[in-house]
DNA sequence: CCTGCACTGAAACACTCGTTTCAGTCGAGG
DNA sequence: CCTCGACTGAAACGAGTGTTTCAGTGCAGG
């Protein structure tokens, strides 16, 4: 990595990180702005920049921590059939508590595809690959990408409507035609 | 509209929305300034404000641009079953020429999520609205719902990883199931 | 003690941003 | 001719941007 600072893996570093990355969940990745951001989490653009070598090694490394969030939920997951899968999945996406997150996610999705140079690069393309990776060990293809698709699509759903209840029934109904 | 600017329907406000929307195709909303697009589009800054009233009410406009296209394609789709249609808005969806569009959705879709004041408000929820009238035609709940979540979600698929194959199976496996 | 190293504060640099001010140009209507 | 309104160019304004420079602090190991 070019781009790493100097405090690759210092503890402030990763005290810093996480701060930033709980202001972010507030207040999007769109406009981030050093200043204003490194005044509420007590530190200083100076500081920040030194930690992370520039703006875009720490868009980076945000964007890093939300896919490790995600991976996280991933890697615990209750190991079942499809449809036991399926649920748990869409309870924690449909979840209050996570609204946040992907929220930053669909943000961070779209710049990836307007943008695929720059800090986002890859970080849409990863997130399917890492659904797909847990799905596939439940589900044949075309079922696994379809079943991602349901997800997805009723995630942007809920995000953009809050009908918690529409968009869950879709998903149940998708549910229910696997077993 | 408090910040429609001066030239409501003016004839040189519609060619260079027009020209701007080409240029917003191809280099996303994200990062728009007006110095750049007006160089490129043969206009000014001066110009742009003076049509449009300020930066954000060429953003509306820009994003109401967009809708249209998409209500346009809504519009004429061949009345028929549903399986039929499905297979028709997937095709359009997939296709190649409309990519830049699609990419520009998914942004809009995104900032409107992070950002429910400015000038993205209320873009991704009336998205939703819009297809879920069309699809509700042909289907009842929950699968109007749950097949607008396949559309959207093989298609953020399809942007990400270019797999047109792959998530092309996983449409017309849903859309097997339907008849 | 002293040297080095991780870290930090203050201030400046060199921009770019949206927007405004002022001064026009041009063609149509009275 | 004269005026009015639509439209435009040049330049400036003030604020905010990422980043750099310089000058430190305080604490570890030799």
């Amino acid at each position: 990595m070019a781009d790493e600072g100097q405090g690759a893996g210092s503890p402030r570093r990763e005290e810093l990180l996480e701060a930033a990355y709980a202001y972010v969940l507030r207040h999007g990745l769109a406009d981030l702005s050093l200043r204003p951001l490194a005044k509420e989490i007590g530190s200083s653009p100076r500081v920040l920049l030194y930690l992370f070598g520039s703006k875009d090694g720490l868009v980076r490394a945000l964007l890093g921590r939300a896919r490790d969030a995600e991976l996280a939920l991933l890697a615990d997951l209750p190991a079942g059939d499809a449809a036991g899968l399926l649920r748990a999945l869409w309870e924690w996406l449909a979840a209050p508590a996570h609204r946040d997150l992907l929220r930053l996610w669909v943000e961070g999705y779209g710049r990836a595809l307007t943008e695929p140079d720059g800090p986002w690069a890859g970080f849409a393309e990863a997130t399917v690959r890492d659904w797909l990776a847990v799905l596939g060990r439940v589900l044949p293809e075309p079922a696994a990408t379809e079943a991602l698709a349901v997800l997805r699509g009723a995630l942007l759903d809920l995000l953009a409507t809050g009908e918690a209840r529409r968009t869950g029934a879709a998903v149940a109904a998708h549910v229910a035609r696997l077993s």
